[in-house]
DNA sequence: TTTGACACGTACTGGTTAGTACATTATCAG
DNA sequence: CTGATAATGTACTAACCAGTACGTGTCAAA
C-alpha cells in the first residue's frame, strides 16, 4: 500500500523547521521589508504553519531579527577566509576590495536587509547582542594592511581604517542597493556583465589612488 | 462675540491643502516607509482629513508617488545652480563633489525615500512620467568637466561620466543611508561634525586621485 | 510501556487600516 | 443672486493581519 506515503506520519525535526522558516522569511522580508512582509505569506510558503513561527520566534519582529542575525553571521564567516598577510599591501587591498565587491554583488538579499534595517534606524540590530558583538574583523585587517603600506613608504599616513572600509563598502553596496532607482534615472542596467568588471576596476583604482602617497592632495 | 473665531467658516484652499498633505506624508513615508506609513497617521497630523488625501491623491500609493516626485523635483532645481563652466577642471570637480556631499547630508528624507523606493524595485518611479524624464543634468555637467580635464591633459581618458557620478553619489549617499547600521557596528556616530569634514575631504581626494592621469593604474 | 516535555496543526479573534458613502459648504461665473 | 462645481467633513465598512486558544501527535527517558 501507499499509505505510508499518503499520510506519512508527522516527523518532529525542530532544527529543520526553524531553518525552513528562516529561509522563507529571509526571502519575504528581503523582498517586501519588515512592514511589508506578511507572516501569513511566510507561513504558506513554509512546510509548517504560522503557529510554529510564533512558537520559535515569538513575534514578527523576533523572526525578522533572527533573519537579520543569520545574514550577518554569514558574512562574518566569509570575511575570515582571505589570507592577506602574505601579500604586498597593494595586492592585499585589491584582493580585499574585490572580495567586498563580489560579496555585495552576490548577496543582494543581505544588501536589502541592511537597507531595510537602516530604514528602521537599526533599532532591531541594537537590541541584538549577537550583532552588537560582531566587531567585524575586516577593520583589523585593513588597519594591518595600511600599516604595512605606510612602513613601506607607499601609503599616505592619514587614512583611517574604518573610513577606508566605508569608502569601499559605500560603492559596492550602493551599486546593489540603489540599482533600481539609479538604473531607471540613467537608463543603465547596473547588473549588466560589462559594468561588473568596469566598476570593480573603478573602485579598486580609486581606492588605491587615494591611499597611495602623493605630493598633491590639496585643493578646493 | 467670539463666534467668528470659534466656528470660523471653512476656507477652501486646495493648493495649501495639497501642500499640507504632501509635507506630512513626506515625513511619514520617510520615517516608516511605504508599507509602514499609515494614511490615518498622515490624516491626523494634517489640518484636513483623510477624505482629502483620497480626493487629491486617489490612493496611498498615489500619495507616495506624489511625495517621491516632489522630492526629485527639489533636487533637480538645486543641481542647476552650480556655475562650473568657469572653473578649472579640478576645482569644478571638487565643487561638484562638495555639493553632492552636502546635499545628501542636508536631505536625509530624500535619501530615505530613495532607499525605500529601491526596496520597492523602483516600481513607482518607473510609472512616473515626470521622474522618467528627469535625465539629470549633473551627468552632462560631469561629462563637460571631464572633457576639459582631458583636453588639458590632466585627466585620464577612460572615465565615464555616469560611472563617476555613481562613485561620488555612492559614498555621499551611503554615509547617510547606512549611518545607523554602520554606526552601530563600528561604534561611530556618522553624524559627528569632525567626520563631516574628514569624509568630505576623503571622497574629494579619492575621486580626484582617480581621475588624474597616472602612469600606474595596473595591478591585481 | 508509560509519562511528560517538546513539537506541531487547525481554527479562530480582535484590532487595525485602506478606502468609501453620504451629506455639506465654499466659490465663482453669469 | 443663483446655480453649478469644486472642496470638505463625518461616519462608516470590509478586508487584512498579527497573534492566540485549544487540542493532538512525537519521542526519549525511566
Amino acid at each position: 500500500m501507499a499509505t505510508s506515503v499518503e499520510r506519512e506520519g508527522r516527523k518532529n525535526d525542530p532544527e529543520k523547521t526553524k531553518e525552513d522558516i528562516l529561509r522563507v522569511a529571509t526571502e519575504e522580508f528581503s523582498a517586501y521589508g519588515l512592514s511589508g512582509g506578511r507572516v501569513d505569506a511566510i507561513a504558506e510558503k513554509t512546510k509548517t504553519s504560522k503557529r510554529m513561527i510564533y512558537y520559535y520566534f515569538g513575534s514578527k519582529e523576533g523572526l525578522y531579527l533572527a533573519v537579520l542575525e543569520k545574514a550577518y553571521r554569514k558574512i562574518r564567516s566569509l570575511e575570515a577566509d582571505l589570507q592577506l598577510a602574505d601579500m604586498p599591501p597593494v595586492e592585499a587591498l585589491r584582493t580585499l576590495i574585490a572580495s567586498t565587491f563580489d560579496h555585495d554583488e552576490n548577496n543582494p538579499d543581505f544588501v536589502r536587509l541592511v537597507s531595510i534595517e537602516n530604514i528602521h534606524y537599526a533599532s532591531h540590530m541594537k537590541q541584538s547582542s549577537e550583532i552588537g558583538e560582531l566587531n567585524l574583523s575586516i577593520v583589523k585587517t585593513i588597519a594591518e594592511v595600511l600599516e604595512r603600506g605606510r612602513s613601506e613608504g607607499i601609503f599616505r599616513r592619514d587614512v583611517d581604517a574604518v573610513d577606508l572600509h566605508m569608502l569601499i563598502s559605500a560603492f559596492c553596496f550602493f551599486r546593489v542597493s540603489n540599482r533600481y532607482t539609479f538604473g531607471t534615472i540613467f537608463h543603465r542596467d547596473l547588473s549588466a556583465p560589462e559594468l561588473y568588471s568596469r566598476h570593480k576596476h573603478m573602485i579598486s583604482d580609486a581606492v588605491l589612488a587615494y591611499v597611495r602617497c602623493s605630493s598633491d592632495t590639496s585643493g578646493g
